[in-house]
DNA sequence: AACATAAATGCAACGTAGTTGCATTTAAAA
DNA sequence: TTTTAAATGCAACTACGTTGCATTTATGTT
């Protein structure tokens, strides 16, 4: 379980094992930072369809192989693994002279007091800033 | 100070005081929870131009009249409000069900242990849930 | 009140992110 | 090997938002 093969992710996973996917797949494991669209494209010589790019980016995301960031950019992110569910635990760091868009984890679950009869299911934080390198 | 005509808000942070201003500021003070372009466009009833509405929503938000909301649906929404500077205490909370928008305030400063080197600027917080209506 | 001026408006054209329909190809089960 | 459903590539399209430019309007000055 600790190392699993492209092949077997996508197996696990129900999907079927394609080029584009594995290239996909193979480009998300090494790369450490939330990719938009653009920046996968780059990775991959345009060398695949825009459509079946963001069709996969959408499996991916059903299948919790990806996540997707919404960095108030513009245009969304991914990063490879599962954004967890009902999870008060995770937080995106845009830096906001790189871009660079860092996954992080939140110390303790946020307080959050909303009002009698809401019922919160998920919580998402994007912290603004300026990164480590910059 | 408590309560201030269209024209004086306006008038405060230096904007003209136009037609369009005026009537977009009604609605803004009307109604409770964030808009999107589409909701304030049929609320005017479509008879303010495009770029200029979204000129004025730049122009607001700059003053400080309203503040945009980005709730991971794609488009922004604008609420009536100026969003704290540097502040951890304002998040917003999007029904799943209806996608209303609210803007809530969070108990106690978020616990957010940014690694080394990085420095905060800004945190943004969404609550994804089912409000009390549905 | 009339004038001057800078800002605001409306229109059209554009840009970019992402989606959809459909014919063709491919993975993988039978 | 054959079959079949899913994946791909292409082109056209939608949605959100922006930009350039000519015209109009708010407001300060005479």
């Amino acid at each position: 379980m600790e190392k699993m093969s492209f092949g077997q992710i996508l197996e696990e996973k129900g999907l079927k094992k394609t080029k584009v996917r594995m290239a996909l797949l193979h480009h998300f494991l090494q790369l450490k930072h939330a990719q938009s669209y653009n920046d996968l494209q780059l990775a991959l010589k345009n060398e695949i369809d825009k459509s079946t790019l963001y069709r996969n980016l959408t499996s991916f995301e059903q299948a919790g192989i990806i996540h997707r960031i919404n960095d108030h950019s513009g245009t969304s992110k991914y990063a490879f693994g599962e954004l967890p569910k009902g999870g008060q635990d995770h937080a995106h760091f845009v830096c906001e002279n790189c871009e660079t868009v860092y996954c992080m984890e939140v110390s303790t679950p946020l307080q959050l007091n909303v009002p009698k009869g809401f019922k919160t299911k998920n919580v998402q934080t994007i912290i603004k800033g300026i990164c480590s390198k910059c």
